[in-house]
DNA sequence: TGACAACTACTGGTGAACCCGTAGAATCAA
DNA sequence: TTGATTCTACGGGTTCACCAGTAGTTGTCA
């Protein structure tokens, strides 16, 4: 329902609380730091402010810290994202956007395999719904 | 070379520079109008000028009006847009990203040939890569 | 209870994307 | 040549993401 699009620092975010299920504005920020630039405490905690503004997570009070809980679900969030962004380039072409999008990737075998296993499971999909050959 | 990183304006208009080879300021601003929201005018040049900055397009003058035509190729711009999506968003992961493309689209079965004939390619790739099984 | 450490609230600044209007230049037809 | 038309150059305004500092609050511990 709730029409969420987080940007890349959101995401970035959202992504340690999906790994630790809630964490406080100075857990957030030493990840994050660690991994990419570091950022001011207050900066990650402004983050959080305008996230919570938008429904992406919510606070509860834990001694004098917040702790912050993702919102929106990793799943959904990652299908929307993929979505959109297939949408917005590629006009929603399946196709090519898998074409340019293993381009560049080495895949490995069993990334292979699951890839086979998806369209198996497509074609299910695909013959359960197009029995008789409608549009 | 160019590092170029079109914004959605920008990839909008170059999607009619790719269709098209080249084309006016005007006849790309009712392309887009057709297709979306009515821009005016001058805002269509002005994204051209931004773009030529960039290195995006270039002009000649034909008549009173310049003709732009793309600097960058569509295919590699779709690899590098893919490319940076994936790895900002599922850090490079490219099985769940597929997995998240495919979910909520429906592919048809020329798709899905298509699909699986780069699976196919894939695997001849990957087998002269890693002839001894490793990880 | 008092001081300190760590936190939050609030405010502001910067840069980029996006949008458009006005003024002036160029072209063309009468 | 002159007027109308259509273009470009330029400047400005708005919004948003992003970053961070300051001031005030809160909890803790001696």
């Amino acid at each position: 329902m709730a029409d969420f699009d987080p940007t890349d620092r959101e995401l970035e975010a959202l992504k340690v609380l999906w790994e630790r299920g809630e964490a406080t504005v100075r857990e957030v920020c030493d990840a994050v730091s660690q991994t990419g630039e570091p950022l001011a405490y207050t900066t990650v905690l402004s983050l959080f402010q305008v996230m919570e503004q938008k429904g992406l997570v919510e606070h509860r009070k834990q001694g004098k810290a917040y702790v912050y809980r993702p919102l929106v679900e990793r799943k959904n969030t990652f299908r929307k994202l993929a979505g959109g962004f297939l949408d917005r380039v590629f006009d929603g072409a399946v196709d090519e956007y898998l074409v340019h999008a293993l381009e560049g990737k080495k895949l490995s075998a069993s990334e292979l395999d699951q890839l086979e296993a998806m369209i198996a499971k497509a074609r299910g999909k695909q013959s359960d719904k197009n029995k008789w050959g409608q549009q």
